[in-house]
DNA sequence: TCCTAAATAAGAATCATTACTATCTAATAA
DNA sequence: TTATTAGATAGTAATGATTCTTATTTAGGA
């Protein structure tokens, strides 16, 4: 598939989910979703925000933030590092892998035996040098999940005001 | 091994590297390792620092940060989430893995196929519920490589003044 | 075309982290 | 034991990314 091809798949995809959502379509937020459906460098929010002014000179930065995670909702984008913005420490120095809870924050250790083996992918000689592997299940703790107002379906919007965490799911 | 076995052994990791590297051991800096040592919950810095206050009425939030880093250069502890601080988006929704520079930051996609074969391990099950497993292969990229002054050894210490990343190694 | 809820721009506010600076102290030498 | 000094600390200001608030604008259906 071509880069052109690519960029066509994922356009399709986000008019398919906007509309489904009832999301508008602004010039604004297809600028964005093109420009980040279109990039191979996974752009942080100020760098889209710089590019896009090229075309809207009075797009502000909270666009920028408000749209990215919009479309986070609608899964046609991904948040990388995580939500959590506080930096944790972990004084484990033997090989193990972690639990994240994407709505609390919370890390817990784990070992699996077959994850521990692992070795370093040749694909990342590519990129540089690759120094080790991190694997990582992200998902939703049992306290967060308990707390869930029971009868409630799918998309959960309440956002959590004061918490380590920034962003919800 | 228990969690109090566990605790002397990364106690005497602790006072074998601080002494290697010539680092004081200030009553603040043990007291910090203890706590992470001792954590299973793999505590923030603001975290630390409030627990601390209560045997250190006057530590400085910023000693915590000092010593947690300084811990990490020693390879004592590690820091989660990662050194880069800016949030990144990706609107590759098939399953692929990153290449993480931690010197400046670039993120670069690529797909192993034993990777992306990946299930959730059992293990996660006691935390919560998974939802999707992470693979990040950490690295140097080979620009930064190619930055490096010649003839440098280990122990690169140059900080970055002005970068989207905030810390080096 | 008109209406209205949703989206935007602008800028203030927040929060984690780092920088700065004036002490302070542990380790060494005298 | 005391003096010296590099390394550490506390306190606080500064920075930078992200989010919030508010007044205004606009997409999209009636």
């Amino acid at each position: 598939m071509t880069k052109r091809e690519t960029l066509n798949v994922r356009l399709e995809r986000f008019y398919a989910e906007a509309r489904k959502a009832g999301l508008r379509i602004t010039p604004q937020r297809l600028a964005i979703f093109k420009l980040v459906a279109g990039s191979v460098s996974h752009p942080g929010a100020e760098e889209i925000h710089r590019q896009l002014r090229r075309s809207f000179p009075m797009i502000s930065l909270d666009t920028v933030y408000r749209t990215l995670w919009k479309l986070a909702d609608l899964g046609l984008v991904s948040a990388l590092g995580q939500e959590r913005i506080q930096l944790r420490f972990d004084a484990n120095q033997n090989r193990h892998q972690h639990f994240t809870c994407k709505r609390c924050g919370l890390i817990r250790d784990f070992t699996n035996a077959r994850l521990s083996a692992l070795g370093i992918p040749s694909e990342a000689a590519q990129f540089g040098q690759a120094e080790d592997l991190r694997v990582e299940v992200r998902g939703v703790c049992s306290a967060c999940l308990r707390k869930k107002a029971p009868g409630e379906g799918k998309n959960n919007n309440s956002k959590p005001k004061t918490s380590s965490i920034r962003r919800r799911t």
